[in-house]
DNA sequence: CTCCAATGTGACTGGGTGGTCACAATTCCA
DNA sequence: TGGAATTGTGACCACCCAGTCACATTGGAG
């Protein structure tokens, strides 16, 4: 939690620091991070910073909440049509704009990734939290799914999840910083999501 | 390449190095890695160590081609198998003795995945060329799939790797070191990779 | 204008790092 | 046994880090 002094700052002060702490933790993982890069390239005291957080990890946590709240605003509209979309039309949809946030914003996605990967015992528990969060939502779409037949009731539920969450992760990891263009990346999303969608074995209907 | 120093060592002290090498690299990726730490495990002078190998990088290369090297081994067998199996038995046991082999050997094992997921440029030629070999290996199993009608030919291949790798990763990365029992995590296996091969979308057939 | 609380500052501390080097110990062969 | 080549050693160097603290600066209330 940052401390009251950080929120008295002028709002243009307070996107200084979050801009440079977001570059510095995008590149490194936290571990590696510096936290007298983000000072010297924002051209602030070190001082300054303990005024305003107690800490590096104090930083680094007021960051990510920032990053996945700014994330989660991007997605809010996808939720508010899960009632009309079947499940895969949702799950295209979904992983279609996760990967036009990473593309848009890339120092976000990156640093979101470094988190998710961190080894570090402290962060765990953070990141389990948000994990729970994942979950519960895909179950909740996966649910829909099962509900109108739209899926197999056969399969097994923590599998299907458990696969989803992997090429999803897959998905916008691998291609976040590379320079194929939009339309062509989004005909390569669909084509993954419709191996799963259809499996691979040949089907004798249609 | 370690100094022709080390190959005179005697075995038992080039294990020790291996040893505590393997212990640090598996517990920390290479840049947050300690030299100083290992040498001071191993009871080692640091001077010694640069008589042995050039430099951190060095000594982190030599255990990373060893590393990869007893995993090929172990995986061997397998591959004498690719003609007489169909593709989704040969990925099943695939899958089941990659995890055997981060269930057996967890250092080893930590210390590739700290390696695939590291960032640094100098390393990422590295790992490139060995994602090639994965690559290469899996086309032929699934080209093998192809042939033999075991797999449909309406998919997209470049997907049906992604999808695969994507997986696969994950099935070993987030159950090494859990205190699941084997029995029913080679079922659990065996799970998701039924979700691979049947899809979601319910089959009439059958 | 005065005073005090809030904010800004950067030299400094203690600790860790990879890498070096002058020298000591050992080994091996003539 | 002598002497050269190989191997072992740990104090030391330059650098980087998170975090501290005594002090300077600012700004607003009375």
């Amino acid at each position: 939690m940052p401390k009251p002094t950080f929120f008295n700052l002028p709002k243009e002060r307070r996107h200084l620091i979050f801009r440079h702490a977001l570059e510095e933790f995008a590149q490194f993982p936290y571990e590696q991070a510096s936290l007298s890069a983000i000072v010297s390239k924002a051209n602030i005291a070190k001082g300054s910073m303990y005024q305003y957080f107690s800490g590096k990890k104090d930083l680094y946590m007021y960051l990510i909440t920032e990053v996945y709240g700014q994330k989660r605003e991007f997605l809010q509209p996808l939720w508010e049509q899960k009632e009309k979309l079947d499940f895969f039309k949702l799950a295209s949809l979904y992983y279609q704009r996760s990967w036009h946030f990473a593309r848009q914003y890339p120092l976000h996605h990156r640093v979101t990734v470094n988190f998710w990967d961190s080894k570090d015992a402290s962060l765990r528990e953070e990141i389990l939290r948000k994990k729970e969060i994942r979950i519960s939502e895909f179950s909740e779409m996966l649910e829909l799914g099962l509900q109108s037949g739209a899926v197999s009731p056969d399969i097994n539920k923590d599998a299907v999840w458990f696969v989803y969450h992997a090429v999803a992760k897959a998905l916008v990891d691998n291609f976040a910083d590379s320079d194929v263009n939009a339309e062509s990346h989004e005909a390569y999303i669909d084509s993954v999501l419709a191996v799963l969608e259809l499996g691979l074995r040949p089907r004798k209907e249609q």
